[in-house]
DNA sequence: GCAAAAGTGTTGTCGGTACACCCATGC
DNA sequence: GCATGGGTGTACCGACAACACTTTTGC
């Protein structure tokens, strides 16, 4: 009925981010090489302790700008995980979250960490501690959120085609979406306006560029 | 870049839980009454911190056991709550949980703590720490979760009329329902099944005693 | 017999899905 | 001129919302 130990050693606070992108049709997930026991060789989902001043959301942020050089990218908590045995050195908790960012940023790779890159989030190479479950539950909500708001913004360019927007799609949703529904939809509710300009480069017919007419999370219907 | 406080006093993980009932045609949630500085005399959610060799969940129930005497109830994980200033004694997070008992069970209120209750969940009592922002979250997700999960089964007594279930329905919707739309949903997907006994003793036309088909988790469309 | 809750069917509308063709450009 | 992705319109179907009356019991 009472605490059995009296002063046991603290149990920590830890966050983990994962950060997603599209490119070349793919959903891809970035992740760090460990260079330390007991997972050196793994790969991890960047991440880190918190500090006393900050949110978990603050300091998932912080370490993706010292790991990574990302910020300014939306961000948002996911889930706490929390089995005693996720962390053989330290006893902590994680507070995972899910992150987004467009296919054209750039990496910091020049310092410390050994590695980093992005990989395809739903075959990624072996990873440490419970990421893979991590990830997996990401992978989830991302999906689900796509389907009602408009999160899509924050992995697409500023400006783009229906064509792009639809593949992006495909490339989360896992499926093939119909072309004549898709942009009738997306036009029905909003979520897009025209920019005037058009993809030119490529070979074929141009297509008109798109940018969201909000560009902060809203719920918005989209696809069943 | 570095860490500014090298041996930093270590950030504490505690749970709260949101437990709700429907009684009387009105969400309900259980508050304990604090006694101690520095909120003296307002109410909170039950909770308290973690163990070394448990999951934020495990702690959730152990320690809805130990100040409430609730057990085996419908709990999940909700949110982690971390501003830094939510707990002004000691820099703590929260793991938020929501759960759910049927409006018969008995609370234990022999012991040490000098009260606890059921009150209306849309207008509580003041609340000490972020409770109140707690118990916010937790009503709206539970809402989300009755639209398209059978969680009902956990509000509602063994056996139930389908009024009963709709009452209840009301309640947290905080809206009316179509007595016959509902009816022909609810049985179009199988959430219940009749046990063959009638609803007697009331005044009135008896009716007919249901129960839920399946009584865990499940994902189910109801209700627009 | 009357008050109150239980229980049952039909119809119109809207949104979703399935599907085929023309268009504009680069090569 | 042809291959390729861009872009548009229609028809069917199922789900949902709106709506009124009969039934059964306790008092």
């Amino acid at each position: 009925m009472k605490e059995p130990r009296i002063h046991a050693p603290p149990v920590g606070v830890a966050v983990d981010v994962a950060v997603f992108t599209v490119r070349e049709g793919r959903l891809e997930v970035l992740l760090l090489r460990m260079t330390r026991p007991p997972f050196e060789g793994k790969w991890c989902l960047p991440g880190g302790r918190i500090r006393h001043d900050e949110t978990v959301e603050a300091a998932a942020e912080r370490e993706l700008v010292e790991k990574t050089g990302l910020s300014g990218l939306w961000l948002e908590q996911l889930y706490t995980f929390s089995d005693p045995a996720r962390d053989p050195q330290a006893r902590c908790v994680s507070v995972a979250h899910l992150a987004l960012v467009p296919p054209d940023v750039s990496l910091r790779t020049d310092d410390k960490y050994s590695a980093i890159g992005w990989f395809p989030a739903e075959r990624p190479p072996s990873l440490a501690f419970d990421h893979r479950a991590i990830l997996s539950y990401a992978v989830k909500r991302l999906r689900a959120k796509l389907e009602y708001t408009n999160v899509a913004y924050a992995l697409l360019p500023e400006q783009f085609t229906l064509g792009e927007l639809q593949r992006a799609y495909e490339a989360i949703l896992g499926r093939a979406l119909d072309t004549r529904n898709f942009q009738r939809k997306v036009r029905a509710i909003d979520l897009v306006e025209e920019t005037g300009e058009l993809r030119t480069g490529q070979a074929h017919r141009p297509g008109r560029l798109f940018r969201f007419r909000v560009r902060r999370p809203v719920e918005i219907a989209v696809l069943t």
